[in-house]
DNA sequence: GTCTATACGAAGATAGAC
DNA sequence: GTCTATCTTCGTATAGAC
């Protein structure tokens, strides 16, 4: 058990509320009690107010993914990985009962209202998992820039089917996606069905 | 021009603000301002408060662009039609200054505070789109579990990717798509390369 | 450095004048 | 039916005691 500071709780803290209730809809109040901080502390750890907390939400969820997708494509390949970070989510979205959502979509499907730091995160952690994505299949013989595009496709179908399995509290479009993008992975890497 | 009446300027209102803001973060007030109408009116229209207000939006919303769809997938069949739905997306982005999205994914993402009928209605408007694009599939040549799987690919991530292009301001992210779902589409009802 | 107490504005909702 | 004025609660943010 490592000891983690009030600092990292009120982010970790902030990254799980967002993921369930969205940006806007989630109080300084909430993070500090969700977290056992109080109030006055969020203030003096994040000077710049709730901006300045969204922006080390949306990193802290980004490091957290990166490490995950690269994780599972060194140790699976393009395909077997991308499996696997499906099954990431669908465990994420069932044990949170379907109230979980990905913090960097409910930061991106928001008008920023003054600062627009936390909407320029979200777009560098989206641009962050496509790239290791897309490198993952290059290195595996795909072409480059059908790499690029197929990466974006599965971001964000991905990111799509988080947001629809939580309305429809169902699974199952995590496992459509999952039969479509296979084949289509291991076509792009060259491996015929 | 059809005269409107302040329950439909309502409703659209809500829809509009929704797909920039989202759900929390869009006021009853800002609603009644954006609309012409006195706040007093919202409640004399909806009695179920902001609520009643953003199922509404949400069926206003999955009328409209079930009928875009259906239209052109009748006019141009399964591939072509659903280019011209990501054109029509790209044209919501771009007219908008990258500020609008999707009015229903805004309601998806977040978290229900006491009534879920607003993500009800969301969920019921994914599987009303997943619908109409699979049977269009299948009334061409498509296998019927294919049809549905693929169906959940394209909605998934198309609302991802308007997600994604109002981050990053670009519709690039949409072209990508476009470069691998189209090719997808036709195979799928048997048209190969 | 940490936290309590509070300022100030805006939220959802409603009562009651017109 | 339509809208103004207002109630209560909660939001972000801060001042100042420990």
């Amino acid at each position: 058990m490592v000891t983690r500071t009030p600092r990292e709780q009120l982010i970790s803290g902030a990254a799980d509320l967002f993921a369930r209730r969205g940006l806007r809809a989630t109080s300084v109040r909430e993070v500090a009690k969700y977290s056992g901080t109080p109030l006055g502390s969020t203030y003096h750890y994040f000077p710049g107010g709730k901006s300045e907390l969204a922006v080390a939400a949306v990193e802290h969820a980004n490091t957290f993914i990166c490490r995950a997708l690269r994780r599972e494509l060194t140790a699976g390949g393009p395909v077997d990985g991308m499996r696997e970070f499906l099954v990431m989510w669908r465990k994420i979205i069932v044990d949170s009962d379907y109230r979980a959502g990905c913090p960097v979509l409910a930061v991106a499907v928001e008008e920023p209202d003054d600062d627009d730091a936390p909407l320029l995160a979200a777009a560098a952690a989206f641009g962050d998992w496509t790239a290791i994505l897309a490198d993952s299949l290059r290195e595996h013989g795909a072409d480059e820039v059908i790499a690029r595009q197929t990466a974006t496709l599965v971001v964000a179908s991905i990111e799509g089917t988080v947001a629809i399995c939580r309305a429809e509290r169902s699974t199952t479009a995590l496992d459509d996606i999952d039969a479509i993008l296979t084949p289509l992975l291991r076509r792009t890497i060259g491996i015929s069905d």
